[in-house]
DNA sequence: CTGGAATGATACCGAATCGTATTGACTGAA
DNA sequence: TTCAGTCAATACGATTCGGTATCATTCCAG
């Protein structure tokens, strides 16, 4: 297995994330970067269209631009590409509910605005195909799925915890809390819409708004 | 590969919940039904370990014992199968929680019961795998997810509320606090054994115990 | 301008897939 | 015993896919 762009080092000197399936940099000249984005925003939404099975490494290439050169040389391989697109999505998907600025907000109210927010988010067609993909891999690819949790309902368990801070009965199980409201909430309003029977907007505010009470009682 | 105990037996046509393509009985010969059974299972074991897309008809049929005749006259090809397996499974999982009889029992306690017997349930190997198949197919067949959330999460959830009625200050959202309650206790533990970290069960123990509390308050 | 590396386009390979067709053995009833 | 229908085993065709190899083209530093 001869790989030249190590065995005879680089051109244009610049460094992306990419490695090879050895984790060895690869080096990319400036068409090559653009490449590498072309071809993560192209599987991206291949994958979430049709799961990693339903997609041909020729499809990417076809809509990507370019050719499969570039996918066994940057990423490895079509499953070196799959991982880099569920961290890149993992990433896109987190940030709305991070960028909340609750402080001096009432508990209730935060929880309500926290709640709103994220379910918008999970709500959305593209995040649903996006955990229908990732839930789908997790048993060939149980370190992705974590990656994502982490990223995801970790995040928004913690921040949930902050809120929560100060304002339960048992302190200790703040933690807990956080997680049980965060899942009280999702749960069941995200395995509908997965299934296509989705759940009314004002039933899962009103969903949110009793979460709350119990939460906080 | 043969089976002794498949290949002799009588013939009496013999009529199974079996069906071709467009929907008319197919008849089976005793044999036939005996395939009919052996490749189901087969079936299951395979797409339970490798995912719809990871398993091969002939995989199945070398599994089964017979031939790809069976799969295509009886089933009408491996999606037929697939359907199959899955409500197949659909309706083993139900069972150990709706046995249950909980009459006279006091609900916190009928609540721990009920939490105890689901989580064991949904914590096995097999219903992850199994939860991880559907899922990760419910972009190409919500009307088999709706079937087993029909059969699975929704039957723990009737009977949940069966057991919150007329204990609960707001007696109209039993329906929900009822969903609320179990997703309160199985989202969690499910997604982090469905990634390979499993919490340990008295941890699991206490978050029913607090949920139970915190419902129930 | 130029040489060597990176990239594009594509042919190619081997393996695997689904679904059908064929053939011969076996079954159960006439 | 005979005969029509079913099943097992397997061959087959058509297709697809992942990955490699090839060669022309483009890019960039010097």
């Amino acid at each position: 297995m001869t790989d030249p762009a190590i065995d005879a080092p680089p051109e244009t000197a610049q460094e992306t994330g990419a490695t090879d399936t050895a984790g060895r940099p690869v080096q990319l000249s400036t068409r090559g970067a653009a490449r590498h984005e072309a071809l993560i925003a192209a599987a991206a939404e291949l994958f979430l269209a049709q799961g990693l099975d339903g997609v041909s490494v020729d499809g990417i290439v076809a809509r990507a631009g370019g050719s499969k050169t570039n996918v066994y040389r940057q990423f490895g391989g079509k499953e070196g590409l799959f991982r880099e697109v569920v961290q890149a999505l993992s990433r896109d998907f987190l940030s709305p509910v991070a960028a909340l600025d609750l402080a001096g907000v009432e508990p209730a109210a935060a929880l309500g605005i926290i709640g709103r927010t994220l379910l918008r988010q999970l709500l959305d067609p593209r995040h649903l195909a996006f955990q229908r993909m990732v839930l789908g891999a997790s048993g060939r690819f149980p370190d992705l799925m974590a990656d994502w949790y982490a990223a995801g309902p970790r995040a928004s368990q913690a921040m949930i915890g902050r809120v929560l801070e100060g304002h339960l009965a048992d302190a200790a199980r703040t933690g807990d809390a956080a997680v049980m409201f965060h899942d009280m909430i999702v749960t069941d309003p995200v395995n509908r819409a997965m299934m296509g029977q989705p759940l009314a907007w004002p039933v899962i505010e009103a969903r949110i708004a009793c979460a709350a009470r119990t939460i906080l009682a």
